[in-house]
DNA sequence: TCCGACCCTGCTCA
DNA sequence: ATGAGCAGGGTCG
């Protein structure tokens, strides 16, 4: 199957969503570290795995485009290529998804108003970053996902959970020869290794040279593959994380914490191995409907305290500095304000970066 | 309560 | 130019 840039093309297969700019800017949302798995695909095309299928979307104006692949009535044949074909989704469907995915019931405007009215610092860096929303994620995703993101950065983070994808979840389809998978299910990242014929090796740019080198073992268990697919001290976390909830709560469960107070979901989470109150807090935040929720990592402590004045005893993000830098700005910013955080966040990510208009030139 | 270790990468500074 | 040194979106013991 090909990449679908642009409805142009091939109008009939894609549809759009009204959503103006202000509500949602899918360049800042799909890149700024919440989710690992949107890439560029061509410029304002952004192509990824959502639901279990690949998708394309683009913004034009008051437009959020998309087109999901493998839905067409033609080209049946390629079920070979696809053999985790799905039942096809109603337009009604697809609308649900996509609305659910980006949280589009949530008027962001009024939103960014209050908190700009609240603090005057938001005024200023919001005017330059509209449309910045919390994506609302599958859990299990956004679990070892996170798991994955301590003493890390996002471009090799980016590369890991591709690695991940790539050898532990089902391949969904492939465009211009590029596969894409879906992300594993608890049981594969628990179970034993599935008999694989052959590694997956992908020719694409700005793959990890470990993807090509160092390709699973066949027969290692879940932490030993994920070691040699480069995740270091975390593949024990991964593999021990799925475990626990295999055996726990089920990926069911994990679901269900979004029907918990906040305090509980956290409770939860920060029992499982490589989920600290920071992890715990980006799950909560962005997969379990825990809008309060702040992840403090180094970068928002340091804007908290030189920024905001917050005065903190110790040298170190302890324990209670954490929980007083969250109950800060959940004063400053209200119930909503992990979402507030996350447009500081976005701005903060692409500050010293050139502006989002002139992104693409040489 | 406070470190150091943990995997690995990319940056800085001789 | 090249390599040692070190911090980086944390967690655990």
């Amino acid at each position: 199957m090909k990449l679908r840039d642009a409805p142009s093309a091939c109008p009939s297969l894609w549809r759009w969503l009204p959503c103006p700019p202000a509500e949602l800017r899918l360049d800042l949302v799909l890149s700024s570290g919440q989710s690992f798995r949107w890439w560029e695909s061509s410029p304002g095309a952004w192509t990824g795995v959502l639901g279990g299928r690949v998708w394309t979307l683009r913004q034009d104006g008051d437009r959020l485009w998309y087109t999901v692949y493998g839905e067409e009535e033609e080209h049946r044949e390629e079920r070979d290529e696809c053999p985790a074909k799905a039942a096809k989704l109603s337009a009604a469907e697809t609308d649900g998804i996509l609305r659910d995915y980006f949280q589009l019931d949530v008027g962001l405007s009024p939103l960014y108003h209050a908190w700009g009215a609240a603090d005057p610092l938001f005024r200023k860096v919001a005017n330059d970053f509209p449309g910045v929303r919390v994506l609302r994620q599958d859990p299990v995703e956004c679990l070892f996902s996170f798991i994955c993101t301590s003493n890390n950065h996002i471009s090799r983070i980016t590369a890991m959970i591709e690695r991940l994808c790539q050898a532990f979840g089902r391949c969904l389809c492939c465009l211009d020869s590029r596969p894409f998978h879906a992300f594993p299910s608890l049981s594969a990242l628990t179970g034993p290794p599935p008999p694989r014929s052959a590694p997956v090796i992908v020719p694409w740019p700005r793959l990890h040279p470990l993807s090509a080198s160092a390709v699973p073992l066949p027969g290692a268990d879940a932490e030993a593959r994920l070691r040699a697919l480069g995740f270091g001290y975390r593949a024990k976390f991964v593999s021990g994380s799925a475990r626990a909830i295999a055996e726990g709560l089920g990926s069911e469960g994990l679901c269900q914490l979004r029907t918990v107070p906040y305090a509980e979901a956290r409770r939860v989470l920060c029992a499982l191995p490589g989920v600290g109150a920071k992890v715990a807090d980006c799950v909560c935040l962005l997969s379990l409907d825990k809008a309060e929720a702040v992840p403090v990592d180094t970068h928002v402590w340091h804007i908290a305290r030189q920024r905001y004045g917050v005065a903190l005893g110790g040298k170190s993000l302890t324990p209670r500095a954490y929980q007083e830098i969250g109950d800060f700005f959940r004063g400053l910013w209200g119930p909503r304000a992990g979402w507030a955080q996350a447009v500081l966040f976005c701005a903060d990510l692409r500050k010293g970066q050139k502006p989002a208009s002139s992104q693409h030139q040489a």
